[in-house]
Order: structure tokens, then C-alpha cells, then sequence
DNA sequence: TTGTAGGCGTTATCAA
DNA sequence: TTGATAACGCCTACAA
């Protein structure tokens, strides 16, 4: 009686089928070249059904040195709705190959420890990880997939071109004949990374047309601070006429202080938001926004997980810029 | 050389210690009835940090029977700000504790071949889960841990009072003279569950004070129809003149209505929502919700979890509803 | 107080 | 084409 366990065993299986358990495996896992017969492996497939065995995880995770989970870090910024999107995306993709999807905020966990610890599959994080660390993860088999933030042409770097959002938000506003931008930034610090990067972009884009920089105001989630930095943009001389919001959390502060002074937009002060949020078309006026498709980032990523966990190569979807311009009516 | 991987193992450690490889496990795991001299000890514990050891999640699991993960299953439902900020909480209570969080959408998995894969610690279903499903986990040393939306006493189901919620609409509305409720439900057809809870929990609210049940509307998020549903109640006879939304998400959406047709509240027609979603403070005007506390909630979740899983049995929090009255100025 | 040895369920090497 | 058999790294009786 070797079964103390409740569990159903690959040798459960090969008793069930008649055959070894060597067999059941081979069967299994599709090993290339051993030649099973239909039979057998009729037999094998059979028992497995009947008796409903499940390989253990653990033992496979073991033997093979590697788990089927794939770590996520998160950087440690207030997760708002567009990361939330992205990672259950991604969870719902990964689970699809067999992968599981641990996620950590960044501050909590040391990296190393935990894929120690885990061995996944693979490990990807949202920011810069180090050269020695990626190195160290590579050399334990682990496929380590960054989501920079910076443009960069590798490959191998998921890029999010946080540049490009901002660059997007001020020809926008180019277009619709705004000549004096301004830029609302989170009060949150810890959205700094992310804010400088966008921010450039603007700058960037406004250079190009021969705009002044934008005027950068901070715009908490605060209907006063709000109303006071509207007021701000609206009276300077020459007037800002319209603003890039940091995101769509931004936006709606800042729409909600321009109602308190008295500023309507898009006439007094356009806003153009970011994350197309699921609350925009309901501001007042609805908000046009950057939308970054997480559907096809968050498929990116996983592409590339899957691709080099398994090693096999998912055809290349086409390289799209994932972001795009929704307008509404408040620029 | 029996070193062909590059993972430090408990051996590896014993052998810099100068022990054994079982003293080692002792020493780590604070085995009670063991008497490790002080002197060993620290040897053992210098050894692990020098080489850096962490033990292998996979090896534990496989010979504990259980992994250090735990499952949580989603309800197949549009996941709201709501319910992936509970998420992210528990994970970080989880991960406080050494248990790693693996989320599902109910619809991708069959429950039962991800358990018996995963071997979690702990289960942690949103739905109501089969009694025989609960029976074969704790069969196998798995804990479950259900999120029932119904009430019930019963100590270890976690509670969501749905119909609470809706309740504590109506008592808002009511404490504010509005006599001819409307309760607005959502488009999205996997919402019915929750819907049918908070409606019930708002009919019986009425009926408590005499009130017509809730005239009921659906609003999906589309200005037009919301719209349209706005002024339908505002013509009833007699009208209706405070509306419960089912969440903020269908409540920005209403308000969003009836500004296109010239309607305000809380005047015309009061609203409150659920959720308190981040952008509630700045809708048009600032919406009056109903908080869930997430992080009471998820606090209960994770000690639940930890609990079943260490054995130890952490104090048990006061029993407050995790539900609070947030007034704005839309009800 | 410390060490020896066996097995958790898999995969992979080598014979047959 | 199939079957013994040996690890993978850890925990835990049991022995010393």
C-alpha cells in the first residue's frame, strides 16, 4: 500500500493501462522519439481520463528545475486600472500555455529570493533589472522578459513608449490649434518615472512645432489644488489654452477644479487625458484621451514569455505603436 | 560532483557548516522538539547566508504534499476597480506570510485540475463551491476559504453582504425625503448575481418603510440610454426622484445621461453609487457612494487563509461591516 | 544532540 | 517499442 496519499500517480496510470510508467510519460509529454504505439498509447490516454490524474506540479517542477509559474514584478506605483488590465490579460494568455502568473509589488520582494525560491519559468519585470541579475536568472534557465520603459530597439525589451504618450497628447492639442500647452503631473511621487518620461515626450513634440515648453503644474487628486492650478494655466500670459493630464485620474481632478472656477473646457482649457478609462466618456464634457491598448501589450508580453519558455516561436504580430487617440469633446 | 545545476541545496549548506544535511532542516525549520546547541545553529545559519541558500518551493511541496501557493477564483465578471484592489491586498497580506497568490477566471479552469496540479495551501472560491468539490479539497489537505455573497453565519465563509449594500442605499435615500425609489442596474449580464442580491437587499429596504419597491431601470454605460432611463423616471407618476446605482461605473454613466437631457441632482433625480471609485469626488456632481472597506475585507480573507493554512489561529478582528455611507453631493 | 536513510512524483538515461 | 532505475531537494522517522 504505497498509497497514503489521495493522489492519483503516473503509476496509478501505468497499472490502470497495463503498461510501465516510463510509458505513461512518454505518452504524456509527447517525447519525439519514442515510437508508441496507437494502442498503447490509447490505453495510457484512457486511464488517464478514468482516473483522472493530474501530473504533480511539484514533482514535474523538481525533476525538470524549472516550475510553471512566471513571476511579475510590479513596479510599486498606486495600481491603477490600465496595470490591473495588463496583468489580467496577461494571467488569462499565460494560463492558456499551461503558465501561472504570480505577480509581486516590487518593494516587498527582494527579486532574487523569490525565483530562487520558485524557479519559474520565467521572470518579468517593469523596470530596469540589473545586468548581474538578469544574468544570474538566465544562467538558471529562467527566460527574463523587462517591459522598459525607455525606447530601445531590442528585441527582447518590451517596450512601453511612455514618450510617445505624451508626444501624442500635445499634437493633439497642435492640432486643434492650442500654441500654449501645459502639463498637469500627479502629486504622487511615485509616479515620477513614469511622469518625467511622458513629460519629455511633450516637451519633445512641442519643440518640434516650435512651441514653448509646457507650462508643468501639479495637479493633485484635489478639486481645490485643481481649481487653483486651472486658474493658474488660465491666467498666465500668454494663456495656456490646453493641457496634457498625466492620465485620466489627472484629467477628471482637473476637469472637476475648472467646474469650481468656472473654466469649461474644451473653450477656457482643453484636457486630454491617458488610459481611456472606463469612466471618460462620462466626464464632463467626456474626455478625450491616449488609450495604450493594453490588449495588444499585455499580448506582446505574454508572446514573448511563451516564446521563450517553450522555445517554439509565435509568428510576430505586427509592429504596432499601441496607442491611440480617442476624442472626445474636452480637447 | 554532484553540483551540475547551479542551486546552492541543504547540503551544500551542511557541508560548509560541517553538519549534516537533517541538522541543517532543523535548524530552519525551528523543529520543536529538537535541542540544536547554539553553536550550531549560528554555524548553520552563517552558511545560509554566505552561500545564499533558499530551499526549493518544489522540493517542499513534494514532500510536504502541499505547495505554498494559494488559489483564488474569480467570478466571470467585468473585474472593476472593486475587486482587483482586494486582490492586490490580499496578495500582500499573502506574500507577508509566505504564500504565493495564483488568481483564475472562473470560466478558463475547471476548479478541479488546477488543485490537484497546484496543490495549494489554500483555496479561495468567490462563488459558491460544491460541497463535494470542498470535500475532496480537504481531503487533501487543502483549506477553502468561500467569499459567499449570501449571508450566513457560518465562520468560515467570508461574507460580502450584497443586499446590505443596497440597503444602505435606499436608507440614504430615504434619510434624504425621497419617497419613489429607482434602483439602475447594470448592462452586463454577469453581473446578475450580485444585481440580484443589492436589488433584494434594496426592495426589502423599502418595504421596511413602507415605500414602492425600487422602480427598476437598466442603464448601461452608453449616454443615450442613460439618458433615456433618466428621463423615464423623472416622468413616472409619481416620479422618481433618488436612484440607486448598482456601482459608480453605471452611476457616472446616469448622471452623464441626465446632463444631456437637462437633468441634475441631486434636485431632479439623487444618485448614489457603490464602490467609491477613485474618481467618484470628481464627477459632475461629486458622488454620495457606498464604500466596501476593501481592505477590511481583504484583511479578513488573508487571515482566514493564514489561519487554515499555519494552524495557528491569528486574533480575530472586530466584527464591523465593512460597509460606510460616503455622502457627496449627488444624494 | 546529531546523523542515516527512505521516499514524495516526475523525467530521462540506458538496456532490453 | 517498452521497462528498470536513478536523480531532482527536501523532510522526518529512527538510529546512534
Amino acid at each position: 500500500m504505497a498509497r497514503r496519499t489521495g493522489r492519483v500517480t503516473a503509476t496509478d496510470v501505468a497499472k490502470e493501462a497495463g503498461v510501465s510508467q516510463t510509458t505513461v510519460s512518454y505518452v504524456l509529454n509527447n517525447v519525439p522519439n519514442q515510437k508508441i504505439s496507437e494502442q498503447t498509447r490509447r490505453r495510457v490516454l484512457d486511464a488517464v481520463a478514468k482516473l483522472g490524474y493530474k501530473p504533480s506540479a511539484a514533482a514535474r517542477a523538481l525533476r525538470l528545475g524549472r516550475s510553471d509559474l512566471v513571476l511579475l514584478f510590479l513596479p510599486d506605483v498606486p495600481v491603477g486600472g490600465t496595470l490591473t488590465a495588463l496583468v489580467e490579460l496577461l494571467g488569462d494568455e499565460l494560463e492558456r500555455h499551461g503558465l501561472n502568473l504570480v505577480t509581486r509589488r516590487e518593494r516587498h520582494s527582494p527579486l532574487e529570493s523569490l525565483w530562487r525560491e520558485l524557479m519559474p519559468a520565467a521572470v518579468m519585470t517593469t523596470f530596469d533589472v540589473s545586468a548581474e541579475d538578469a544574468a544570474s536568472m538566465r544562467a538558471a534557465g529562467i527566460h527574463v522578459v523587462s517591459a522598459g520603459m525607455s525606447p530601445t530597439t531590442d528585441p527582447g525589451v518590451l517596450t512601453i513608449p511612455q514618450h510617445l504618450i505624451g508626444a501624442m497628447q500635445v499634437e493633439r492639442l497642435a492640432a486643434t490649434r492650442h500654441s500654449r500647452i501645459g502639463y498637469a503631473a500627479p502629486g504622487d511621487p511615485r509616479l515620477e518615472g513614469f511622469l518625467a518620461l511622458r513629460l519629455d515626450g511633450a516637451r519633445a513634440a512641442c519643440a518640434e512645432r516650435g512651441l514653448e515648453p509646457p507650462v508643468v503644474l501639479e495637479v493633485p487628486l484635489d478639486i481645490s489644488a485643481a481649481a487653483a492650478a486651472a486658474e493658474q494655466w488660465h491666467a498666465a500670459v500668454p494663456a495656456v489654452t490646453g493641457v496634457c493630464a498625466y492620465n485620466d485620474e489627472t484629467a477628471f481632478a482637473l476637469l472637476a477644479g475648472m467646474r469650481r472656477v468656472g473654466l469649461a473646457a474644451p473653450n477656457d482649457l482643453a484636457v486630454i487625458g491617458v488610459d481611456n478609462d472606463k469612466l471618460a466618456p462620462f466626464a464632463m464634457p467626456p474626455l478625450t484621451t491616449i488609450d495604450n491598448n493594453l490588449d495588444v501589450l499585455a499580448g506582446r508580453a505574454a508572446r514573448m514569455i511563451v516564446n521563450g519558455v517553450t522555445g517554439r516561436s509565435l509568428p510576430a504580430p505586427p509592429q504596432v505603436t499601441p496607442l491611440s487617440l480617442v476624442v472626445r469633446e474636452s480637447a
